[in-house]
DNA sequence: CCACGCAATTTTGTATACCAGAACGTCATT
DNA sequence: AATGACGTTCTGGTATACAAAATTGCGTGG
């Protein structure tokens, strides 16, 4: 029928797509036969795509119990922003350390992009030029592997990180910290930038429960797993 | 034939464990063929098993030609041993903060045991008590994810990190690290804590270059990938 | 009217059969 | 003798068919 080789990558990354951009949310049933049939091809590299999936832990299989996009516990949440600071706070250290001149310019470009959108009525502009900046650090560290390794957490936290930006005055203050990152960077001061971006990541005190409070319905798991 | 639920999540296990532990060695072929006779299952479960391997790393996959236990790069083992370093190191400062007295004091027995195997023939001793005395610590950071995705890349350095402790000196040093390390988390010394893991667990300077010349054959691509 | 149990349907897990592409070897030509 | 083209063979990718388990709905009994 289809004349390719290896349909199960491509369906990997329509499926990546759909579940970072928030068209799949968390706790949505991914049904074997359904998704064949709506992209035209068998169950089996469907298995394979969602086996694929299941290994970066963007969704959870439970044997002879199906595939869900994955949710996580409050708790999980917790712990994977607290990685994920920490792991941003790596490339910027590394950035700022390693990421040459013209690279910078881009950085730049990209962090007046953000605030120019800052003021924007919805949020998904913005957010689309905050993932630019932020993926532009992780390009900065120098270090593919470390890019990939962020960039996985990053999409399996993508749910939960597009509605903190929701939140009222938080893109003009996310906006404020890009600068003062951005400058940290440019001055080659690594600690600096670190600790900048682990803070502008890291969701502690009020801002969990703020975050909580937006979560939707099924986003996250009941607390007994 | 066989009366089981889930082959292919044993196959993972089975395969996952070879590879850690060194029976299979980078490079070597993962034909799915001899796998399904040498299991007594079909193919399809192997090639579920092979694919949740590669979407964790353990293994590559290049279409149409096979999948192979993952081989590496120069340029990768670095970046890997960068990012596993700083992984350790957030271990170790969260442990330091947050390791129950009770955990502690198991630690302090996981030391000894390291201590008391230290001049044993062997590397491949100490090598196992070794393990035990990180994974204590990552289960000390009380961070299950951080837990996880650290025990992850270190499973895909296993065979590499191995090859460390066979080189004279390597293991009367690692110990002497560990000792420093286990009393700055037993006094809650965050900071100093993630420091001196950061630089037990780093290839810096020549240790690399020892560390890459005892790298046998075919465990490292060559430059072109 | 509610609860428990059985059966039917749905859905996942496994096996097998079929197809396509890549590697290797052979033969012919220069 | 060397090199290139063609064909065979082997291996991986996909589809389909079959088996087993879980959920759901219905019926019966209390």
């Amino acid at each position: 029928m289809s004349q390719n080789g290896k349909l199960a990558t491509d369906l990997v990354q329509k499926l990546e797509r759909d579940i970072v951009t928030g068209v799949l949310k968390p706790g949505d049933k991914l049904d074997e036969r359904s998704l064949s049939e709506r992209f035209g091809v068998s169950r089996t590299p469907v298995r394979e795509a969602l086996q694929t999936l299941a290994g970066s832990g963007l969704v959870a299989t439970m044997p002879r119990r199906g595939t869900i996009v994955a949710s996580i516990t409050v708790a999980e949440l917790i712990e994977m922003f607290e990685v994920m600071a920490e792991l941003e706070a790596m490339c910027a250290r590394l950035a700022a350390r390693r990421m040459p001149r013209v690279d910078i310019e881009n950085l730049i470009a990209l962090s007046e992009e953000c605030n120019g959108l800052k003021d924007h009525a919805d949020a998904d502009a913005y957010y689309e030029a905050n993932v630019r900046f932020h993926e532009a650090i992780y390009a900065g560290c120098r270090n593919s592997f470390l890019e990939r390794q962020t960039k996985n957490v990053r999409n399996r936290l993508a749910p939960y990180r597009r509605l903190q930006l929701h939140r009222p005055g938080r893109v003009k203050k996310s906006n404020n910290e890009h600068a003062d990152i951005l400058s940290a960077i440019s001055n080659g001061e690594a600690e600096t930038a670190g600790k900048l971006m682990q803070q502008h990541v890291a969701v502690q005190g009020e801002s969990l429960n703020d975050l909580l409070a937006i979560v939707p319905r099924g986003y996250l798991e009941p607390l007994a797993s």
